[in-house]
DNA sequence: CATCTATACATCGTTTATCTATGTATCGTA
DNA sequence: TACGATACATAGATAAACGATGTATAGATG
């Protein structure tokens, strides 16, 4: 089944930031690994993808610095600690809504 | 606490049309509705309701008849054959997608 | 009686998240 | 050597929801 993609709107930014919970990461990375937890279901595009790492650099949520693996250019990102209260609270927010919703949606079966 | 407007985007279309599965209902009742059910937490406006719903009838997805109560006129919508199957659809990839969110950030916390 | 709020419909223009398309460059493989 | 995967980036298109604005009636409040 593929999921419409405006209901993906909004979910974006926290699934990446998740990501960088444990460990730094590059951009690439995190989309593939999203994708592989999601079982193919999420995939961003490159278009989606960059332009939001450079928003949260941008607002202080993330730093950037480049490394190099086998000659291969690499940007990595880390949270800041701006960016781990940032993502506390949108866990809380993405838990709020998504109960709500479902709430809505089962009330109808009644 | 409030929700980011970006987390709703796709999610509009189905609440609305679950408020129509057993009976019929106007506009203005239906984004009521939703309001008190969610205990405040989604407030539509009216300029994301109304095109929503014309563009739902023209989809055949809701049927529309006008009608009058204590001299108000009010414009019912009911839900057609192709709504119930497209609303049976919405709630599938509504659960899919949401149980996949969850998991994805619940994984972060190993 | 005048004014305000809630009800009830509607539409136009704006904002913005994501996508599509395009570009650069390197590595491994067939 | 040609292609796909990796890895970055951005410009323009698309589309959902919003803000603002408009019309009109009912009921409450002063």
């Amino acid at each position: 089944m593929k999921i419409n993609k405006e209901l993906m709107k909004g979910s974006t930014v926290i699934l990446m930031m998740k990501q960088l919970e444990h460990r730094d990461m590059y951009g690439y990375e995190m989309a593939k690994r999203i994708e592989q937890q999601s079982d193919g279901l999420f995939a961003f595009k490159e278009g989606t993808l960059y332009p939001i790492l450079h928003m949260l650099e941008v607002e202080r949520l993330v730093e950037a610095y480049w490394g190099e693996e086998n000659g291969r250019k690499r940007k990595y990102y880390k949270l800041t600690d701006a960016g781990r209260r940032t993502l506390v609270e949108k866990e809380r927010e993405w838990s709020l809504f998504s109960t709500t919703v479902s709430r809505l949606i089962g009330e109808g079966r009644a």
